[in-house]
DNA sequence: CTTAGCACTCTAGTTGCAGGAGTGCTAAGC
DNA sequence: GCTTAGCACTCCTGCAACTAGAGTGCTAAG
């Protein structure tokens, strides 16, 4: 691919990202001083047709980048745009308060991602999975209840009430969490959940409903529950004029409404600290995604995965601007959730 | 209105609701054996049309019943229809775990409802603002933090993360945890945050951080953050004949993704303990559902407020399945909410 | 290799027309 | 006075034909 196909299927994809119509020979040759009669565009875009770049809806009407054509353009031919100073301040604006609870933390983060690209968010904040096991606090409620709570390393903290068996004492559980404290503080909850508390388990027979109930939070945790995963902006979908047509947007919505399905969608995503993955059309996991693209980011801290934000938009994605703007707010995720872990 | 009328007005209704076309005065004097003929029908409906109980979309449409139409059927003519053995099946299905977090039930109650009537649900778990106050715990974290764990008498816990002030002493914060505690136990959340804290502030001037704290807590818990309000099937809409219009879906989700603002619809609704109230089109607080009726019933669990279930449907929805639905799914919603706060 | 010219294709939008559904009105019947 | 058959009228829907416009591919000349 020379350097004027290049520059071709350049201008095309970020007119049609634009416009939403198809571009024709003229529209390139003319608006972009380029320097070519429109019938060379139109050779060159035959042979970019050919490479499988782009496509035309029907004889006589202009081209349409395809899939490939939007790969291409992301891996070599994209500037990432970083955010301007407008929008970098009301980023920064959602993470001034430094004591909201995490969980609304992540919401914010859902509802400014959707606000500023127009497009649907999708974040998720520390889950369970990743995260290490700090302390397991037991108290008593009402009597003949407890309240199990659980400590994780980067702070944040599950609650699960339980009815208390009978013939265990007060003294027997306190002597039990002691050693399962002193003994698997630090661990992965992976490791918590599995060897760990087969150990316990021998040792404290009579504790075993409060570990399954440590078991069950930790597997629920990672399960999700929907817990912790935010969706914001799905509306904005329904004002891209490829999404016009309710019943695409009836199996869209249907997936994004799985929060189970998006979860393992994110999942397998944005393993790298450093990367942004952009995902276009049928590359995304669920042919519900045909029409979309999605553009994803996972936030370390201190090493650990412990969050993940993503973009969803239609394939038409203005991918310069969101791209810059996912990375812009994953690091300032990362150190807001840093900062609620280290106090 | 005579016993005829009121007798074509419900089969009028009924009609559409289960077709979505316009009915005509042939349809509706043939097909149930009325025993009258179609122009005798169409005197009558042009009574009803002068009474604003129906219109006509156009000349040579058949009728339509109007908002006025709808509320007069649902206020005098319509039975209510108790969920069939499947339907309750699979409703008590979902409450058969008892161990699920409060969290999780309402969850799976969003997402039965909307499963059985093909609409969307909202619904929304015991909030702190109904509540009273059980019983307050501080645990220390990490060395420089505290963990503050709010107890509520309906069986519900909220957590927070707190940075520890330098200069006050874990004996200090101790003594005022027991103070606190027994001096508040079963009031009132709302006076908590109000005449409580002011008293104690008084008599722990350094435990000020803890106190603001809490009263953070219960306000963020009745302002909501979107905490505990559950949507489910949303994407159910767009397969209502009337809704297939792109632009009315934008205005209605919009609306729904709000959900400060539907939280506030749901809490002007449905006061009375055994009331299921419904709302029909332009009744509704906002204008974006003028074309949507809400079904609406609050739970009531030991004589407080502690959760709201809603059905949103197009204005032709079928009233007596879903009131009779809301009805049943209350009580055991209740039920459940019941055994979490007892044990 | 580039470009002007030209015939060709396909869509979107408009118009006209026929068919169908349902009405309102009138006049006759019980 | 209520009911009903008959009939003219209205309005929507779908189909077909047509036009204007946009953009292409091809060819031949520069």
């Amino acid at each position: 691919m020379d350097a004027r196909k290049q520059r071709i299927l350049r201008l095309l994809v970020e007119d049609y990202i634009e416009t939403a119509h198809p571009v024709g020979s003229r529209a390139i040759a003319r608006k972009h001083g380029l320097g070519v009669s429109p019938a060379t565009v139109r050779n060159e875009m035959a042979d970019l047709e050919e490479m499988g770049m782009v496509e035309q809806p029907h004889t006589s009407a202009g081209r349409v980048p395809s899939s490939r054509g939007y790969r291409y353009y992301v891996d070599n031919l994209m500037a990432v745009g970083l955010p301007g100073r407008v929008e970098l301040e009301s980023v920064r604006e959602v993470y001034r308060d430094r004591s909201t609870p995490v969980r609304v933390l992540i919401r914010r983060t859902a509802d400014l991602l959707s606000e500023v690209t127009q497009y649907t968010s999708l974040v998720v904040g520390p889950g369970l999975e990743r995260a290490s096991f700090r302390r397991l606090e037991i108290l008593p409620v009402n009597g003949n209840r407890l309240l199990v709570v659980l400590l994780t390393g980067d702070g944040t903290v599950q609650t699960r009430l339980l009815d208390r068996p009978e013939n265990v004492s007060p003294e027997y559980l306190e002597r039990m969490v002691i050693v399962l404290n002193s003994g698997l503080s630090g661990l992965d909850m992976e490791v918590v959940a599995g060897r760990g508390l087969d150990r316990l388990r021998q040792d404290f027979p009579r504790g075993i409903t409060v570990l399954e109930c440590l078991r069950g939070m930790i597997e629920a945790g990672e399960a999700g529950d929907d817990e912790g995963l935010c969706l914001g902006g799905a509306a904005n979908m329904l004002r891209q004029p490829e999404f016009r047509d309710v019943d695409k947007v009836e199996t869209l919505f249907s997936i994004l409404e799985q929060g189970r399905a998006i979860r393992e969608l994110l999942a397998e995503l944005s393993l790298d600290p450093g990367d942004v993955v952009v995902t276009i059309g049928e590359e995304n996991r669920y042919p519900e995604m045909r029409d979309c693209s999605l553009v994803t980011a996972a936030c370390y801290v201190g090493g650990r995965l412990s969050g993940r934000i993503a973009i969803l938009g239609p394939r038409r994605m203005r991918y310069s601007r969101v791209v810059g703007l996912v990375a812009t707010v994953r690091e300032l995720l990362g150190q807001e959730l840093w900062r609620r872990r280290m106090g």
